[in-house]
This record gives C-alpha cells, sequence and structure tokens, in this order.
RNA sequence: GCCGAUGUGGCGGAAUUGGCAGACGCACAUGACUCAAAAUCAUGCGGGAAACCAUGUGGGUUCGAGUCCCACCAUCGGUACCA
C-alpha cells in the first residue's frame, strides 16, 4: 500500500476548491487573523522555488490559526503591471494583457498544485480596471491633498527602460531591473511627498512588531539627521550663505565654505566671480557626470575656489573663502556646508588637497568614563601639548568624548552640551535655527511606459492640472499595438491622440490627459485593503472589513522590499488614515522576511547559471508534501539555504514512514503510559515553534517521534490522531487522507489543535549530567522533584565520579534543580 | 567607512537562552533481504590508542560559556562624499 502522492494530492485540492474550505468567514463576531504574502508578479518563468517558502510558511501558520478557531484571511493576487510584460509585448507583438492573463493562469495552477490555504475567491489583480480604479482614487486623493505635484527636475533615467526611476531603484548607479546605466535628466514629473511623512514613518515603527534589521534598514534609508542651519555672512553683500550642519559646535573650526556645484549663489554673483571661467568649467564638467560617476569608488575630492567672493564666519567674524566642489550635494541640506578639516573627514581631505588650514577646536576628554591604560593617556597628553593642527593626521570626529577648545565661549564642553549651547546661541542671535534633515526624497511616480495605470489627471491650459472626476474612474488604459516607447523617452500613450483628447473637467475647454502612468509600486501600495472586501464597487473596501480585518496581523516578504514596496505602503496607508479612510495608523502589525533559496552550488539561482530548480518538477517527482516539508526543514526559515535533491529525498522519506504508520496502528483513546511525555513536549514545542517560524525544528521534532513509533513498532490511535494534526499545516494533503483512511468523519482541517499539560512534559524520571570542575563524568537516574542530600548520596555512590575526585578535597557541590550537578574540587 | 546578519562534523543544521555540544536530515560505511541492483530495514558515523581536545581567532567573567563581556578575523546583505 505505497503513498501515491499524485492521485491523493488531486483529491484534496480538488474538494478544497470545490468546497472553498478555506475561505474566510464574513462573520464579524469570530476572532480574525489576517496573514498576508506578498503578491506575485506573473513573470513568464511561472512560480520560482523562492516563492513557496514564504506562502508555506504563512500557510502553516494559517492553518495552524484556523485549527485554534480563528477566522482566517489568507489571501492571493496578482502584482501584474509591470515591465517584464511590457518588453515581452514590443518584441514579439503580443498585448501584455493576453501574456499576463497566461501567466496568471500559469501561477494559479501552480499555487492551486502545492495546496496552500489561500481563499481563492477574493483573488486580486492590479490590472483589473475595478481594482486600479481604487490606485488612481487614491492617487486623486493624494493631489487633493498636496501630497501628488508636478515637478520639473533632474530624475534618473534607465537608458535601458527608458524611464525615470524612483531613487530605490538605481542600485550603483545601473537600472534596478535592467542593469543599464542611469543618467540624469530634466523631465517633468509626478511626485509623491513622502518626505512629510518621513518622521512618522520613524517614529511610528515604535508600535509594530517588525524584524529588527527591517526597522533598521527603514530607519537608515530615511536617514534623519539633526543639527541647525545657519547663515553665514557673504562679505560686501546683504547676501548669507545658508548652510546646514550636524557639528555647530565645530563652528569656530570652519576654515572655509564649500557650495555644491548647482548651487544658485554662482549665478546670482557671476559678476563679482573673478575666475567666472573657471568656475564654470568645473560646474559643467561635474554636470555631465552621473550620481554613480560622482560617488564612484571614494574618488579624490576635486573644487575650485569661488575667488571674490568671502563668507563671514558668524560667530568669530573670520573672512573665510568659498569653494565650489561636487562632493557636496545639492539635494541634501541646503547645497551647501560649512567645512571643519579638523573634525569631519571629508573636509580633511578636501583641505589637505588643497593646503586649507586646519584648526583643531575639539580635544579627547581623558577625564571621562572609559578605561584607558596609562600609555593611551600619556599619548593624548602628548598630542594635546602640540597644538598642532597641521600634524593632525586625521581627523577627530568622535562625538562621545570630545571638548571644545578654541571656540570661545564654548570651551570646556562636552560636544553634545556644545552643540546645546551653539545652537541656542544662534537662535537667540538669528543666525539660523535648529534643523532636522532627511536623506529620504519624494517618490518620483511617473512612468513613461504603457503596461501601468494611467494617471488620472487632465492638463487645461487655463485651469492647469485638474484629476478625472471619481465618477468617471476607472480611467481605463486604452488598447493599443504599438508599445515602444515615444520621442524623447515619453510615455507609448503619448501617440493615442484619440485618447488624449478630452475636456477639462473643469472649465470644459479642450484639454489634454496626462500619458504617464505609474509606477509598479502603486498597485502593491494598498492591496491588502482590498483583500478585505475585494467586490465592492462603491469603495476600496467597506468600512465594517477594514474594522475588522485590519490590521494585517503578519505580513511575510523579501528584504528587498524594506526600503521600496514596505515603505511605500505605510506611506500610502498613513494617508488614507489621514483622510479617515483606514481605521489604523499602521497596515502592518508584523512582518517578517524569509531568506533566499540559492542553487545547489550554493550561487544565486540564475539562468546563465544553470542552477535554477522549477517547482513542477519537484512536485512532479516528490509531490507537494514532500517540497513543503524540505522547504521549512533546510534550515532557519530567516536564513539563506541551498538547494539541496538529496535532502529533498530524505523528506519524502520521511513522509512515507508517516504513511507506513498506519500499518503499526493499534487502539487506544488516549496516549500510552509510553509515549504520554512525548506527546505532550512535542505538541508543545510545535505550537510554539510554528509562531516563532521555527518551522525546521517542527519538522525535526516530526521526524524524531517518527522514529520512536516505528522502534516500538506500534502507535495508538490518540497518538497517531495528534501527530497527523500537527503535521496537517506541513503536509495537508497526507495527512487528510491518512485521517480519512483512519475512519475519521470530519476533514483534519476542520479539527481544533490538540492542546498539552505542561506537568505532562515533563518525565517523572530525569537524568542528571555530573561533572567534576565543569567537565562532564557521568550521569545518573533520578527522580524529577530529587533533593540535593538525596542526589548527593546517588553521586557519591557512583564509581566514576568516587575515582575523578579521589584524593582531592570537595570544595562546593552545586545542583541546579533537574539541571545539572557539579562538584569543585582542589 | 557606517548599519545589520552570520561563523558549530564531509554537508544542511540542533542546543529548553548560561547547564550532557553535534538533535534531526543528507552523504558515507557495514550488515539483513535479493541471483543481482534499486528500494526498504538494522547498526555505526567530530578528532584521538587514551588521558583528553574540539563551536572563526585571542583574552576575560563563571562552579560551568557555542551562548555573556572585551579585542580581532572572515563571509554575506544593506548603504554610502547625506555635512
Amino acid at each position: 500500500m505505497a503513498y501515491n502522492f499524485k492521485e491523493v494530492e488531486e483529491k484534496w485540492q480538488k474538494k478544497w476548491e470545490d468546497e472553498g474550505t478555506f475561505n474566510a468567514k464574513d462573520d464579524y463576531t469570530l476572532p480574525k487573523w489576517f496573514g498576508l504574502i506578498e503578491f506575485p508578479y506573473p513573470s513568464g518563468q511561472g512560480l520560482h522555488v523562492g516563492h513557496p517558502r514564504s506562502y508555506t510558511a504563512l500557510d502553516i501558520i494559517a492553518r495552524k490559526k484556523r485549527m485554534q478557531g480563528y477566522n482566517v484571511l489568507y489571501p492571493i493576487g496578482f502584482d501584474a503591471f509591470g515591465l517584464p510584460a511590457e518588453n515581452y509585448a514590443i518584441k514579439n507583438h503580443i498585448h501584455p494583457k493576453i501574456t499576463t492573463e497566461q501567466n496568471v493562469n500559469h501561477f494559479r495552477q501552480q499555487l492551486k498544485s502545492l495546496g496552500f490555504s489561500f481563499d481563492w475567491s477574493r483573488e486580486i489583480n492590479t490590472t483589473d480596471p475595478n481594482y486600479y480604479k481604487w490606485t488612481q482614487w487614491i492617487f486623486i486623493q493624494l493631489y487633493k491633498k498636496g501630497l501628488a505635484y508636478k515637478a520639473t527636475m533632474p530624475i534618473n533615467f534607465c537608458t535601458g527602460c527608458k524611464v525615470g526611476l524612483a531613487n530605490e531603484e538605481v542600485v550603483n548607479g545601473v537600472c534596478e531591473r535592467c542593469g543599464s546605466p542611469v543618467v540624469q535628466k530634466e523631465k517633468s514629473q509626478w511626485m509623491l511627498k513622502i518626505t512629510e511623512y518621513a518622521q512618522r514613518l520613524i517614529d511610528d515603527l515604535d508600535d509594530i512588531d517588525f524584524l529588527d534589521k527591517i526597522k533598521a534598514q527603514q530607519k537608515n534609508w530615511i536617514g534623519r539627521s539633526e543639527g541647525a542651519e545657519v547663515n553665514f555672512k557673504i562679505k560686501g553683500t546683504e547676501d548669507n550663505l545658508l548652510i546646514y550642519t550636524t557639528r555647530p559646535d565645530t563652528i569656530f573650526g570652519a576654515t572655509y565654505m564649500v557650495v555644491a556645484p548647482e548651487h544658485p549663489l554662482i549665478e546670482k554673483y557671476k559678476d563679482k566671480i573673478e575666475n567666472l571661467e573657471e568656475v564654470n568649467k568645473y560646474k559643467q564638467k561635474a554636470a555631465t557626470k552621473s550620481d554613480f560617476e560622482r560617488s564612484e569608488l571614494n574618488k579624490e575630492k576635486t573644487g575650485v575656489e569661488i575667488k571674490g567672493l568671502k563668507a563671514i564666519n558668524p560667530v568669530s567674524n573670520e573672512e573665510i573663502p568659498i569653494w565650489i566642489s561636487d562632493y557636496v550635494l545639492i539635494t541634501y541640506g541646503t547645497g551647501a556646508i560649512m567645512a571643519v578639516p579638523a573634525h569631519d573627514e571629508r573636509d580633511f581631505e578636501f583641505a589637505k588637497k588643497f593646503n586649507l588650514p586646519i584648526k583643531q577646536v575639539i580635544k579627547e576628554d581623558i577625564n571621562d568614563n572609559k578605561e584607558r591604560t596609562s600609555q593611551e593617556k600619556l599619548e593624548i597628553e602628548f598630542n594635546a601639548l602640540f597644538d598642532n593642527p597641521d600634524g593632525i593626521e586625521k581627523p577627530y570626529t568622535d562625538i562621545e568624548n570630545g571638548i571644545s577648545i578654541n571656540s570661545g565661549f564654548l570651551d570646556g564642553l562636552k560636544t553634545k552640551d556644545a552643540i546645546k549651547k551653539i545652537i541656542d546661541y544662534i537662535e537667540e542671535n538669528k543666525l539660523g535655527e535648529r534643523k532636522v534633515n532627511y536623506k529620504l526624497r519624494d517618490w518620483v511616480f511617473s512612468r513613461q511606459r504603457y503596461w501601468g495605470e494611467p494617471i488620472p489627471m487632465i492638463y487645461c491650459e487655463d485651469c492647469g492640472w485638474v484629476p478625472v472626476p471619481e465618477e468617471e474612474l476607472p480611467l481605463k488604459l486604452p488598447d493599443i499595438e504599438d508599445y515602444e516607447p515615444g520621442e524623447n523617452g515619453e510615455s507609448p500613450l503619448a501617440k493615442q491622440t484619440e485618447w488624449i483628447k478630452t475636456k477639462c473637467p473643469h472649465c470644459g475647454k479642450e484639454a489634454r490627459r496626462e500619458t504617464d502612468t505609474m509606477p509598479q509600486w502603486a498597485g502593491s501600495s494598498w492591496y491588502y485593503l482590498r483583500y478585505m472586501d475585494p467586490h465592492n464597487d462603491k469603495e476600496f473596501a467597506s468600512k465594517e472589513a477594514l474594522e475588522y480585518w485590519s490590521p494585517v496581523d503578519w505580513y511575510n516578504g523579501g528584504m528587498e522590499h524594506t526600503t521600496l514596496h514596505l515603505l511605500y505602503s505605510r506611506f500610502w496607508h498613513k494617508f488614507l488614515y489621514d483622510i479617515g479612510k483606514v481605521p489604523t495608523k499602521e497596515p502592518y502589525q508584523k512582518r517578517t522576511s524569509h531568506g533566499m533559496i540559492l542553487g545547489g552550488n550554493g550561487e544565486k539561482m540564475s539562468k546563465s547559471k544553470g542552477n535554477v530548480i522549477n517547482p513542477d518538477d519537484i512536485v512532479k517527482e516528490f509531490g507537494a508534501d514532500s517540497f513543503r516539508v524540505y522547504e521549512m526543514f533546510m534550515g532557519p526559515f530567516d536564513q539563506t539555504a541551498p538547494w539541496s535533491m538529496e535532502s529533498i529525498r530524505g523528506c519524502s522519506k520521511f513522509l512515507d514512514r508517516v504513511w507506513s504508520m498506519q500499518e503499526i496502528l493499534v487502539d487506544g483513546d488516549t496516549y500510552s503510559k509510553e509515549f504520554e511525555s512525548m506527546m505532550h513536549k512535542a505538541i508543545k514545542k510545535v505550537t510554539n515553534d510554528v509562531e516563532e517560524m521555527k518551522f525546521n525544528t517542527c519538522v525535526s521534532t516530526f521526524m524524531t517521534m517518527v522514529n520512536e513509533f516505528t522502534k516500538a513498532k506500534k502507535i495508538n490511535r490518540a497518538e497517531y490522531k495528534t501527530f497527523l494534526q500537527l503535521l496537517n499545516p506541513f503536509a495537508p494533503h497526507m495527512t487528510e487522507e491518512i485521517w480519512s483512511r483512519i475512519g475519521e468523519k470530519t476533514e483534519i482541517a476542520k479539527t481544533l489543535w490538540p492542546s498539552y499539560d505542561e506537568t505532562k512534559t515533563i518525565d517523572d524520571e530525569i537524568e542528571i549530567p555530573v561533572q567534576v570542575n565543569g567537565k562532564l563524568k557521568a550521569t545518573v537516574k533520578v527522580a524529577k522533584d530529587v533533593e540535593q542530600e538525596e542526589i548527593d548520596k546517588i553521586v557519591d555512590e557512583n564509581e566514576v565520579i568516587a575515582k575523578a575526585i579521589e584524593g582531592k578535597t570537595v570544595v562546593k557541590r552545586i545542583y541546579v534543580k533537574g539541571k545539572i550537578y557539579n562538584i569543585v574540587i582542589k
């Protein structure tokens, strides 16, 4: 009676589908649990073995939650707008709608073959007009609140995709998607003001349960820094040069200023600049460089002094030169800095190269609490004696242990206090103000592409930009045949003259439609909300559904989406919260991440390396259950793991042994004495480990149990039933089949999750390791609640121990109840 | 450089969070079954003859350290003239 996985898996999958076994209930009185995985982009390659790692993990949790009595929402959909479909269309002249549909069908069939307990009745697709109607609607709300605006600005332009990219999509100066170089290009783009939410995106992380590394990465990306903006007078004018610094305490050490090449100062004072030609030449050179070239490999500092212009240090009144250099970025802060070479590495490098003065204004505090050897103290004293900044070998940048010197009224203050005092001084004297800056940039939201949501905006010569009236949504993407980007990187839609022509909703005059489309991140920024009420045609979801299902209880996905999708959707959600459309501040209560699956050779799977594993092949050869169990067993869920064909065979073998246990089944309504504590321990372990995503140890627990039962050549009914219930979320098909074969009427998925009794997880008789001076010498068997006196006697009777302590003095005996016994001898 | 991980047998990895290091699986070896092979089952499997030695390296704390502390090294991921 060998196990026929093909037959069994098809049988149960059909039943689940016909009966909608896993559909969420609309009963809002039940306790709910909303588990979410990142919906896939339906690529032509089909499902990758990486997808099921995440899907199986949450499927296991979802199945367990159902058995624990929750009303579970575990939905699926397709994020189907995007470049690959469009590029394929350009090449093969097949409409992306067609390929997308084919791919979705393929994906759906693949996902079903893996037995995921998705609620298929709620399947969504971002390219469905009934879906993107609401994506467009959200955009219009953003526009109405001033959070969407059109701006002409240098954008990242991918030379391959011929499309503008968000900062997040540029990796090492090349396009994240196609690898082509990215250049700067001036283009009028729709922008979303994510920067307005920067602080809240940081602060609210405190209230949610994201992995620490995800929080850290988001905070890094947002890049908050505290400091001050300070005005430096430009000599001989009424004008000021406004700079941003995080170290205003070093202001007495500012020996020169630097402005970015694009800084307006140069244009404004071109008449005063003595070496304008030289300066302009430098500007031009900087302009032709891409961001990548500018930051490439810590290149040498370059720059030119702006002769004829001088700045006045507002606290010391010293006159200092102004330089132009591309190490200062126009996009951050004010595009200008005060340079303090003694206490900033970049300024130091620049000053060294151009022989600019270096003035030390911070020294290391040797009276702090830091432990130092006398040698180190001497060195510090010695260095201090030589107050010879030119001899400084490297700038002192430590913010914790510094003390101000040569800084007038700041002298003697610790860096932190000095910062406070100088900012107060700056503000009192109206020289500038406290200022927080973020690295986060606004989100470039326009794509000059076809296969995306049309941006629902109309341009009228008289009224400017006007949104498409909401009752006209969805603004459908027209069917076209020519997907090639237009002239100058215009959207293919720019060629659809009929579609473009429209009337201004405001004044009725002839007007034209926006031809750019939204980025792929748009549809995925709110999709979890649609799952709550996917067929609603009045709202994106009803208030009741939102109240009941929000927030997503557990969201699992890849680390690569931490600074893109995850940040964008938190931003949209917060906006929807602000306009009263969603009930929670945050979309996702908990976020975890899965590790990547590598090829058998330990390298990233890729076609060119020929190490790609196709899930279909695995399912065909071993079945979905083996595939699922293996993916959970292969290693810690959050870490990368190489694929191994040998190991999956081992998992398949394990399942065969589970199947074979039917042959050693004996009667019994309660656990046998022999296995009682093992059963309770196992229930406890699996119940807890699933919650902590330690799936690999769950599987090894199952294997150990099978070993025990097989060795005993028997398993009673009560034990088998519990075992099958625990295993069910991992191997749903086989466990259902055995369940019905042993005569159970209700499906296992509809049974109650087993419970355990804490007192029964402890054995009556335990083995205590006995150490001498911390080294293991023997083990003794004792009753679980044995007292010290008693165990002392038992240990003394042990021959090995007696030999080990023979002739030595026993200093101490340590017994940690139930754990260990240690004798300290001299 | 900065931020975040990780480092344990031939391999993937366990270790109740300070208490028997190597669970479980793979690979391998031997045996049973078989004419034979595969499958299956059984046994063994860090090093060392042993005392002992072993969790990236070197120190430390502790009765006791893979786990805690200090200083390094290596690998991976993120990020980078962000003032």
